[in-house]
DNA sequence: AACTTACTAGCA
DNA sequence: GCTAGTAAGTTC
């Protein structure tokens, strides 16, 4: 008799044994998808392994064999297993983030023919990961393509990961236009994604142009990954499991002897770290623009009188401003904040309105005369009167970039704001190839003060981008002249920010060195998720010898799209050592109502 | 995850 | 003794 291990998308890390009916047993295989009955319900499952015994009475029968060639070979499905040992999931889950929706549901692959591995190479070429400091954004393209015809040169294919749909279909063009065969596009939006899968699948030397979830495209013969703006966070999955890109490209580069190529304006603290351990190499490509005079301005030193009236913008930025608007130069005021007013409050009884949902302020849009959520799609048109006390009047605080539109018409109101003057949340870094006579970076201490000990890097990474977009002037008004963000901008030596962040780091024990892993609680009712998250916490705050339990907290946000949130952090050398410690203590931790999720790696 | 079974508090 | 609600166990 003959027995299939089979695991399903379900967060149970468990394999269910099946028998295998005679007229499956030549063509089933490991790797293969199976049809079975589970709990009563037919479900998609994954063939993980072969047997001729098992220790299960009132076994079932696979009921159909999906695949006649495995879906999945040897190599993805060690990559899903290192996944799920990595980011605290199942087997099965880890497989269910691989493959596209429709392979996940059972759809039969069509009879295109399966492409011949050319197998391991005997000596993994170019092994070594590689950083690219890119400080000339255009650059980098020539790069990317003498790699890709590299690789196809030797008949390989190659993944190239972009952090968006918008910078995948930028790429397109560039590699049509550099004569590049073999282009497909891959990303979880596009209709055809399931074709386009089993197109890569069947044909040799591809060149995959995607986002997050083509790192796993099926490529035949993976010569090479390349990460495109590296340390964005959209490499990050949301949902479970919460994978991010670099990681996973690194273990299935190290399976499948391929190269890694880490491009970014400003690597992740993560990556510069390891070079600077040696552990991967480090190459510039220098700036060709001339760099920028920075200005940061001790906003501690402006008159009282000002910084009561509020004004957005100070004396120092109007005059700058001024000086390039008769110049017929071009202005880009930046603010991260979108919308006109970012808290609407009652000049009554002072009630600020907030979403129901999300208990998070609602941000006026001038444009649409409208109150939004900027956490979910809850709108409601703004209430003359305080719908609270029925007494006061709507007052509108706080600024976004319709507020700085409306005021920068108020003072320059000979200029043409949209043309002359640019104002934009970091959407503008999408763009490439702008340039700007002057940028005036207001708020930018909102970033700076955030309870996260990721903020200065993100601080960090939004500069260097921005300082790309000029090559005359920026304005930075700020509390924190001091601070080492703007001291490696001053001197224009990322060296300065990167070493002085890892020294902070290296204090607190936070990564690099140490990993940590957020358990998060969600569920309706406030009281019981706060009570799970303590009891929870209460339980596994003795941690381990490997790991340690750092801190209870309300969620950030606390409450989300009608749910509540409570975490809990722990951190450890290993993710697979947390990985392995939440595996075994959360088993048996159910609370009801409530769902527990893991997050490694968290950012 | 989704479903089944066991257990406990509150009630007539 | 009954039920509702939830905690715990199981899935092949």
């Amino acid at each position: 008799m003959l027995y299939a291990k089979v695991v399903l998308g379900l967060p149970v890390d468990l394999a269910f044994d099946y028998s295998v009916p005679k007229a499956f047993q030549k063509n089933i295989a490991v790797g293969a998808r199976v049809l079975v009955n589970f709990r009563n319900k037919k479900s998609t499952g994954y063939v993980i392994g072969l047997a001729h015994k098992t220790g299960i009475k009132n076994i079932k029968d696979v009921l159909g064999l999906i695949d006649e060639k495995p879906l999945l070979g040897k190599d993805m499905l060690l990559l899903a297993r290192k996944i799920a040992d990595y980011y605290c999931c199942s087997y099965g889950e880890a497989i269910k983030a691989m493959v596209p929706q429709e392979v996940r549901k059972g759809k039969n692959l069509g009879d295109a023919p399966q492409g011949t591995r050319l197998h391991q190479r005997s000596v993994p070429l170019g092994s070594v990961p590689q950083v690219l400091h890119v400080l000339e954004p255009k650059r980098r393209w020539e790069i990317y393509i003498a790699e890709a015809k590299k690789a196809q040169e030797s008949g390989e294919s190659a993944i190239i990961l972009f952090s968006d749909i918008q910078r995948v279909l930028k790429a397109k063009e560039i590699f049509k236009d550099a004569r590049i065969e073999n282009i497909r596009l891959l990303y979880r939006k596009e209709k055809e994604e399931f074709t386009i899968w089993q197109e890569i699948r069947s044909k040799a030397g591809c060149i995959v142009l995607g986002t997050r979830s083509a790192v796993f495209a099926p490529v035949n013969n993976l010569g090479l990954i390349i990460l495109d703006h590296e340390e964005d966070s959209s490499y990050k999955q949301e949902q479970v499991p919460h994978y991010h890109a670099r990681q996973v490209a690194f273990m299935r580069a190290k399976i499948e002897g391929a190269k890694i190529i880490l491009e970014s304006i400003s690597p992740d603290l993560e990556s510069f770290y390891l070079a600077q351990e040696r552990k991967i190499d480090y190459r510039v490509v220098k700036r060709e623009k001339d760099y920028p005079k920075v200005m940061i301005i001790d906003t501690r030193r402006t008159p009282y009188a000002q910084r009561k009236n509020r004004a957005i913008f100070s004396r120092d930025l109007t005059d700058a401003i001024l000086a390039v608007l008769k110049l017929k130069g071009k202005v880009l005021v930046f603010i991260n904040r979108r919308g006109f007013a970012t808290y609407v409050v009652c000049n009554n009884c002072g009630k600020v309105l907030k979403c129901p949902r999300c208990n998070i302020n609602l941000v006026y849009h001038y444009d649409q005369d409208i109150l939004r959520c900027h956490h979910c799609v809850f709108k409601m048109a703004p209430p003359q009167i305080c719908p609270d006390c029925h007494a006061g009047y709507i007052k509108y605080s706080g600024i976004g970039t319709d507020k700085v539109e409306s005021e920068l018409a108020r003072i320059f109101p000979q200029a043409r704001v949209g043309e002359e003057i640019i104002v934009s949340t970091s959407l503008i870094l999408k763009e490439e190839g702008q340039n700007f006579d002057l940028i005036c970076v207001l708020n930018i201490d909102h970033a700076i003060n955030r309870v996260d000990y990721m903020a200065a890097d993100k601080v960090f990474y939004l500069l260097s981008g921005l300082i790309t977009l000029t090559d005359r002037e920026i304005i930075i008004p700020t509390s924190f002249p001091g601070h080492h963000c703007f001291e490696s901008l001053l001197k224009a030596d990322p060296r300065i920010f990167y070493l002085q962040e890892l020294k902070f780091r290296r204090q607190l024990k936070y990564p690099p060195f140490r990993h940590i892993a957020q358990v998060k609680l969600r569920g309706r009712i406030e009281v019981n998720v706060k009570k799970a998250a303590e009891r929870l916490f209460e339980k596994l705050k003795e941690g381990s010898k490997d790991v340690r339990a750092l801190s209870i907290s309300p969620g950030e946000p606390p409450k989300l799209r009608g749910n509540f949130y409570w975490q809990i952090l722990f951190s450890a050398l290993s993710p697979q050592k947390l990985s392995k410690f939440l595996k075994i203590h959360l088993k048996n931790d159910r609370y009801s109502g409530i769902i527990v999720t893991v997050d490694i790696d968290p950012l």
